[in-house]
DNA sequence: TTTAATTGCGTGTACGCACACGAAAATACA
DNA sequence: TGTATTTTCGTGTGCGTACACGCAATTAAA
């Protein structure tokens, strides 16, 4: 249609120049009118360049297992698009080792990947790795929390705030006025764990949009993660105030929790986060009353097609994809671990 | 390796014959050993043969646009295997009339297709079509209802039964003993439509298993889904027990009586099924407390894929894919919709 | 044994694209 | 005007598979 060979439209495709400027227009506008799209399955057996992609995340033969799930997610997208000549390399740190972290980050910026896809759990660590891989242009995509101000090509994982906000709200179903509500935060060095805060901040807010409910908060830091010294510390709490009516915990270690309230032969409505293994006996037995979860199988799988999208389909993707903050009970388990 | 040429290795692979039994085996193993697993790209750009799916749902034009969603998710999977020469047609009937499914039913023998995705929401006649589709090695897949005895190629969806249980737990968190429950089913020819029963069989369940609550059921059947005959049918029965604490729905039009709700100024727990445009703003004011959803996009998506898996792809898939059993209410409703 | 009909197999082309190579055209320099 | 250099473009081959065609080997029929 322009007069030119297969391989001057090929050159304008790929802005491999060697190209004369009018012909380019040329080529450009044909394209645009007949609304060609080049056969992505054509192109990928013809080119036999590789991608390489460099996952960052945390262990999880620690003492806990979430970080399982957005691995199986990864490898189910690798599976799909196992054609298209990707590589990606597996990196894992320990959550709560600043140098841990370092460490592998050091790993990132030398092996110069096509792209990363990063759970930026440590704030401080994060930024600096993110910032010199940008220098770098490489792309970066967040799984589970996010870090607003920095340049991402793509976050996936929960608004945490409203993920809160609905904790909150499931917390005080059916409940009478003046009851009293525990929140218990279990992590070290929580001011470094952004993601945490945040659902604070949401449980709180909504209590702020209900003061009908009259329900007193109580929050109590807890930075060790050792059963032991949990128990201890919730027995202090309850030896002060034996009248609590539900307790949050924003994080997944919500079975340290139950553990201890099984222990003690208490009931109490217990809310916390995450499909993980660990919780699942309690949810069973109804110790856990709700789960806030984010299908953390999707997180991974749609982090790794995030960057597939970007930097080998070349299609455009959304900065923030807020995963179903999904409500897990005894009835309806199943169907999330399965799915 | 098995000293004959790419054509012959291609006849063994497509069963294609003309082939020696002797040099055949041979190929086989050769491939078993070396876990030779054909190229799908290239296979997909050598291939010109289309195949063809049938796709047959209700319309949404009606009272209720719930089957708005699954056709979008049909658009999403069609559009990711766009190059794989799949040709998608799209039928739809009246769910309420039985004469109208046996009209596109008979599209569905005479047009041949390669396989069909349907609703069959009816049950006699889904019956019919699909035994004359078996005749015909036609494979189906059932979305959002399912007809177990059936020889289906998959079903996705839910468990009907165990939602109409978590319905039934929701419905009674915090509530005192002795609470008044009322179940509404709003749909005409109720025996013909087995998934609404069956969310009827589970929640009744739930109180089978939990007598200690000592909840009072009663269940009316409204065989009409008009808005003033509904309103007519719960004052009568509002007349009667003016101390109801909960409503259950178990059918997408639970919003028509939230409307009645709303109208009459009265307040009481409200849970019902699926997130489609008409129930939004009464989640949205909480007059509906709780919905039970299926993502029904995905019922859409994991239809086709199911299709695609088994003949395109020539994969094995699950025969059935129950989705989750997701709880909706007026603070993650948002997530749940742009996802 | 010869001829005809089968069966078994190899070859060639096509799918839509990527990319190396080299030819032709345009420009620069002597 | 002739040669060297650069720019611009066309051609050819290959990616891994599908499938038509036709040749050779085998078997059947005469």
């Amino acid at each position: 249609m322009a007069g030119v060979s297969i391989g001057t439209v090929d050159r304008v495709i790929h802005n491999r120049g060697q190209v004369s400027p009018e012909t380019r227009d040329r080529v450009l506008t044909i394209i645009k009118k007949a609304d060609f799209h080049p056969d992505v399955l054509a192109s990928a057996l013809a080119s036999k360049k590789k991608v390489r992609f460099l996952v960052l995340t945390p262990e999880f033969n620690d003492d806990s297992s979430f970080w399982k799930a957005p691995l199986n997610g990864m490898k189910k997208a690798i599976a799909e698009i196992s054609h298209f000549g990707v590589e990606v390399t597996f990196l894992h740190f320990d959550q709560f080792e600043p140098k841990s972290f370092q460490n592998q980050a050091r790993k990132v910026i030398r092996l110069k990947p096509d792209g990363v896809l990063l759970a930026p759990v440590q704030y401080q660590q994060s930024v600096e790795l993110v910032k010199s891989c940008i220098e770098n242009n490489i792309p970066c995509v967040f799984i589970n929390s996010n870090i607003e101000e920095l340049n991402y090509l793509s976050y996936i994982g929960q608004d945490a705030i409203q993920s809160g906000y609905l904790a909150a709200k499931l917390m005080s179903l059916g409940f009478p006025v003046d009851s009293e509500i525990l929140v218990v935060n279990i992590s070290r060095q929580i001011v470094n764990h952004r993601h945490i805060l945040k659902r604070n901040t949401g449980f709180e807010n909504y209590y702020h949009d209900h003061p009908e409910l009259k329900v007193h908060i109580n929050t109590i830091n807890i930075e060790n993660t050792d059963q032991d010294f949990i128990n201890r510390s919730l027995d202090k709490v309850f030896s002060r105030n034996g009248n609590i009516h539900g307790i949050f915990v924003p994080t997944s270690r919500v079975f340290k929790v139950a553990a201890y309230l099984n222990a003690r032969k208490k009931s109490v409505r217990l809310i916390g986060y995450d499909l993980i293994e660990e919780n699942i006996p309690f949810l069973e037995n109804e110790t856990i009353d709700f789960l806030i979860s984010q299908k953390p199988i999707d997180q991974g799988y749609y982090g790794i097609m995030a960057l597939v999208n970007h930097l080998v389909l070349k299609k455009e993707n959304r900065k923030n994809l807020f995963l179903p903050i999904d409500i897990i009970t005894k009835e309806n388990l199943n169907y999330y671990l399965e799915y």
